[in-house]
Parts: C-alpha cells; sequence; structure tokens
DNA sequence: AATGCTCCAGCTGAGC
DNA sequence: GCTCAGCTGGAGCATT
C-alpha cells in the first residue's frame, strides 16, 4: 500500500500536504476519543457490577453536565406536559409538580369567575371514583371563581389533590377563550400577540 | 435509462422477479410512510402556530403511545436516579417522588439504628441554609433509627422535606456497609448476591 | 446548592462515596471528550476556510479509521447491490465494479448455455437506445452460454459495457431456477441450504 | 383512569378540545406509522429468509428514493473523497471513477508543464511494486505535462491505472500553488476567490 | 430558504 | 436464546 508517491523532495507540495495533515489530525483526535470512551464503558461496567443501576448513573451524569439553560427548557417542557396532561385527564394520580403549579399561577389563568366556592374538605374520605369526580369538580370551580391551582385544598399524597388539578386545568383551558398563556410555549418571541397560523 | 430488458416473456424469471417485487414494495411502504410523516409535520406545526408548546405536545404523544412495560422500566430508571441525586446531595428542593420512596420503603434500606430521634417540627420556621442542614441532620439521623422514608415528617412544599430525603439517602448508602438494594437495579437476575466484575 | 451533607467525617460511607466517585469520573471523561471534540470542529473548520470539502475529507478519516472487516463486509454489501442493481435495470450507465464481477465469477452464476454467442464488436458504434438494448442481449445470451460476466467485452466508458453487465445478470437471476448464489448473503450460516420462513 | 372530567357540556371548551385533538391526531398516524413499520419488517424478512442480502436490498430502495439532488450531492461528495484518496495514497487499486475524472477535466487542475512525457506501455508487464512505482511517477510527469487525467494510457482493470491516478492526483495537489479547483467544494458561495480562515 | 447540528430511534454485534 | 450496550442513519431544530 503506497502511503506517497515514492522518493522525492516534494517540499513545495501545498495542497496534498495540508490534507494529510488534516486527515491526520483528524484521525488521531478520533482515536484518542475512542480511548475515553472506552475507559468510560470500562467505569459503567465496574459500576454495573458493583450493582448500581447504569441508566441511572448515566441520567446524573447527563444532568450534571447539561448546562443550565438546557436544564430551565427541559423543565419548561415538562411543565407544560404535567399542564397538558391534567387538561386531558391523563394525570393518573401524580398531582402537578412545583414548576407547572408556578407556571400557573405566574400566568394568572384564571377564567376569575364569581366568588370563592371550595369549602372544607375532610381527610378521611374513603376513595372511590366518585370522590374523585367530587374533586375534579371542585377544581373547576375553583377555577371559575378565581383560585389559584396552588391553592389546592389537598395535602400532597392524597389522591384527590391530582383530580382537583385535572378539573382546575382543564377549566382554565375550556373557557371557550383563547388559548391560556400557561399552556404556550414560554417565552416566545411575541411575548403576548398570538399568531394564528391558519387563521 | 433501461427500466428492465426490453421485450420478452421472462415469465419464468425468479430471482429477478421477487427481488423486483421485494424492492416495489418496500419503496411503496416508505412513501406511505413518508405521506404520514408529512401529515404528522402539518400538525405539529398548526400546534406550533396555535400556541402549543410542540415538545411538551410530543411527550404526550410519546407517553401515551409507550407500552406499560417501557412506562414500568422507566419509572424504576427515574426512581433510581432520585435517590442517587438524592445520596449526592443534588435534589435541588424537589423531594423524592413517590416511585422513590416506594421503593426505599419496599427495601427497608435502613440501618436500623438505636431509637427514634425525630421530634416535633414547627412550620413556621425561615428557611435558611442552617435549617435545611439541620433538616439534613434530622433526615440521616431517622435513617439510622430505622424510620421509614416515608415518614419524612416536612411537608409536600416545605423545602426541608428536600433536605430531609438527602439526608436519609446519603446515611442509608454511607452506613460501611453493601451497596442498599435500594441503589440496585431492580429485578435483577441475582437477588441479593453481589458480583464484583472486577475481583 | 449542598454539595454533600454538611460537616461530619463519613469516612465509612461506602456506597455514597463509589456513586460519587464513579459519576465524577465519567463526568471528566465526557469533558475531555468534548474538548477533543472541539479541537476536531476546529480542524474541520479551518479545512473549510481552506476549500477542502469538509463531507470528503471525514469520508476520507472514516475510512482510515474503519477495521478491515468492516471494509470488507462494506464491499459485500456494495458489490450485492451492484448486482442488484443491475438485475433490474438500474445501473445508469456504470458498469459493475470489479467485487461484484469477482462474486459473479467466483460463484459460476452462469446458467450453463450451450455455446457462445459473443461475437466483435465495433468500438465506432454510435450510441442509441437501440445499440444499448442489443449489447444488453448480447449480455443476456453469453450469460445462457456460460460465458464469465469478467469476459464483457465492451471497454470501461463504453456504455454498452454497462447494459451488458445488465443483460448478463438479469439472465443469471432469470432462469427460473432459485436464487443464484450470487445473489445471496454471501459467507452465511447455512452455505447452500436454503430456508424458506414462509414454507 | 378518568378519561376526562366527568359529565359536562363543555361546547366552549376552546384549547383543551384543540389540544386533544391534536393528540389524538398524532397518536393515530404514529399508529399508523407503526403498521407500514411491521409490513416493511415482513418483507425484509422474507426477502432474507430466501436468501437475498437485506442490507443490499435496503441499499436500493434508498437508492431509488432518495431525490436526485441528493444523489448528486452524494456524488460531488464522492467524487471528491476519491480525489483525496488519489493524491494521499489510498486508493487501494481501485482508479478514480468517472465522476472524479470529470471533476478533475473540468477544472484543468493540471500545472501545465512542459511537454507531454507519456509514451507507449505494454500491457504485458508483470505487476510489482515498482512497476506501480513507475505508474506514478508517469502520472505525476503525465500532470506536469498538462495530460488529462481522463487520457490515463492503462487500461481499465490494470492496476497501473490506479498508481498512474494516484501519481497525477498528487501532482495536481504538490504544485506548491494555492489549493486546486478540484480538491475544493464545488458550487461554492465564492467561486474562485479564496479565503484564508487563518492567515 | 438552505445548511449544519443535535437528538432519537432502530439495528447489529456481544455477552450471560 | 435473549438482552443489552454501542452505533449508524434520519429527522427536527436553530441558525444565517
Amino acid at each position: 500500500m503506497g502511503r506517497k508517491p515514492k522518493s522525492e523532495p516534494m517540499r513545495n507540495s501545498n495542497a496534498v500536504d495540508e490534507l494529510r495533515e488534516i486527515v491526520d489530525t483528524l484521525v488521531g483526535l478520533a482515536d484518542e476519543a475512542d480511548i475515553l470512551k472506552d475507559r468510560a464503558s470500562e467505569v459503567a461496567a465496574r459500576a454495573k457490577s458493583r450493582g448500581f443501576d447504569v441508566a441511572a448513573v448515566k441520567k446524573i451524569v447527563k444532568e450534571r453536565r447539561e448546562p443550565a439553560s438546557s436544564k430551565t427548557k427541559r423543565d419548561e417542557v415538562e411543565s407544560a406536559a404535567e399542564i397538558y396532561r391534567a387538561a386531558l385527564g391523563m394525570l393518573g394520580g401524580t398531582p402537578l409538580g412545583d414548576a407547572a403549579r408556578e407556571r400557573l399561577s405566574r400566568d394568572e389563568v384564571a377564567p376569575a369567575g364569581d366568588d370563592a366556592t371550595r369549602e372544607e374538605t375532610d381527610q378521611a374520605t374513603t376513595i372511590t371514583p366518585d370522590v374523585l369526580d367530587a374533586a375534579r369538580e371542585e377544581g373547576r370551580e375553583a377555577c371559575r371563581a378565581g383560585t389559584l391551582v396552588i391553592d389546592n385544598p389537598y395535602t400532597a399524597r392524597d389522591p384527590r389533590r391530582a383530580a382537583w388539578d385535572e378539573g382546575w386545568c382543564f377549566e382554565a383551558g375550556s373557557d371557550g377563550m383563547d388559548i391560556p398563556d400557561a399552556f404556550r410555549r414560554q417565552k416566545p418571541k411575541k411575548p403576548a400577540g398570538d399568531e394564528d397560523g391558519e387563521g
């Protein structure tokens, strides 16, 4: 395999030498990268053999490395997804997280109804579908009444908390008005104006 | 460009006809798939123009479509990651979620120390770094005392809740014993035995 | 952000320290990998600014780095693809390459007809569709006559060369017999036997 | 569980209904896409069981589907890569393809030396490294003399053809002048001007 | 609008 | 035999 045309000075060569250097450099860098990758695989294998969940470890590593901006964006997406889940009745027992609550409160999404309707709720209730439906309805009424989503009356682990959230979010998106800000992509180019792509 | 050797019957042809049919079928299927993809892009574009967060919508769609098994696995990984975050002090204010708590309780990870040390905590405390450190220490003591992680004394939105969780998880992994079950990959082939890959 | 639960020795810690070390190591390795990647990007940018075709350079680098085995497999696939193209009349003016010719010769794919039919061909012919069709037909006859594909009578740059190849390959796959070896995946688990997955 | 807040009219609902419709549509489209994918897998499996080389079949399918523009670009990159390979002495026995030859001729890359030096070459030579080196040197001289690369004196299957190409291309890039046009990315923004990114 | 980039899913080769 | 990690190819996105 001729590496290069045999014996000659070619010290004036220009393009070929440049090209060769570029290629060699890139090959070298790629080789070094392979070494690093191998070492990482080793560490992962050791972690696995010790019993750690490698997928979870990688998740942590990714988190550590991702810049704050990505993290922020990730949270933005997740909070929006939670609100959507709630509005579609897909919460599945897990109530809204902090980010989603903050987003909903920040945007004052409530249709601003007449008056507060939330009353005392006893914690000792047995959880049945009916009870959950009632909580959902409570959430809707609360939303109409202008109650903030953060004022969900049920405690953190109470299944009714999620149901109330669902009702609230559903109502927030069901007022016949335009899409509320909390449903929109945050930090848009056009802060408040709506662009109707098909109108 | 000749599409095929010109005029002849070739009704006995075997391999070529088969090949042609296979290729044509695959091309057709791929074309149909492209159409579907275009339609999906259209819908996404419309959603975007209406103001929805497309990334969040896609997340919802993915969730809807992913089979229960994937969902379960995803949760497994996420709960492990949360426990790791807690142990490394990376919770960042968000306390452990349900799955992680359940996992920690299920595995009875506590080193079973001497006696319960948790006392009353007043909710009205101003949150300072010191207060969080105290909560962290409380969590560690609670872990040593055999308190279950589910018995975190702080309420859902109290920042000390996360700190207590961190302390508890850190302690659970710091007892000088082997890696606790809650840190391990769930449902392993070898339920409890450890295999040291490096000897 | 508390890096770790505040002030204590914890020199007996086990799982947590291990986990921390694993994560830190992986983060470090990933960071180093990023540096290498940046350097590679720099080199690529320089190459681009000098006027080189970066995509082509990357291709060369990839080639240099890919092990011989991958190269071999790549060639296997490419030779098969060429034969398929020829059989489907998709050569588009480019005749079969060396690898495909060798493969076809090695497998003696010709249906072994009666006698040689190829006669002299004058090079000065004007190329018209008819001429190409004639060359195609010649190739088919040559195949039936047992002529090896390597004995294509047309010179390298003659468009009829590709047409002859097309005819030859088409005939090789059109004999009404089973799929010829040259059409099959080389180096199969079952050297000659065919397994019909569908019955 | 709860698909949506139970029984109510909500015919005025806006955002939620829109969202639900979008999600449902996307789920439906993705499901249809899955079906198509399954069918394609079936066909591929059948092809495999019949003995076809599935990778090669996929390559053909891809080719059939890729638009002419992609094809053109692909060829551009490949021809550049071939020229680079030749200049670096990596041809490995395969001479330049048509596209590369055309590119080199189009750009008149030769340094335009003194006089033609190519003489008759007898085909019966035994191929040895020395012979290849000689062919390489011939190619270089031919390039210096202004001979077009298309006038490579060796026939298509002669190994010296590749060596001659290598010498020619090497010389074309080694004249101490700037990077020749044939080495550059075709159809650049700045047709002839060079921008030195690091000068 | 075109291009490069980054992320993701699907595929392939090992390993228990 | 099945699973799993690594990898390649493609699609969406941001950018100019």
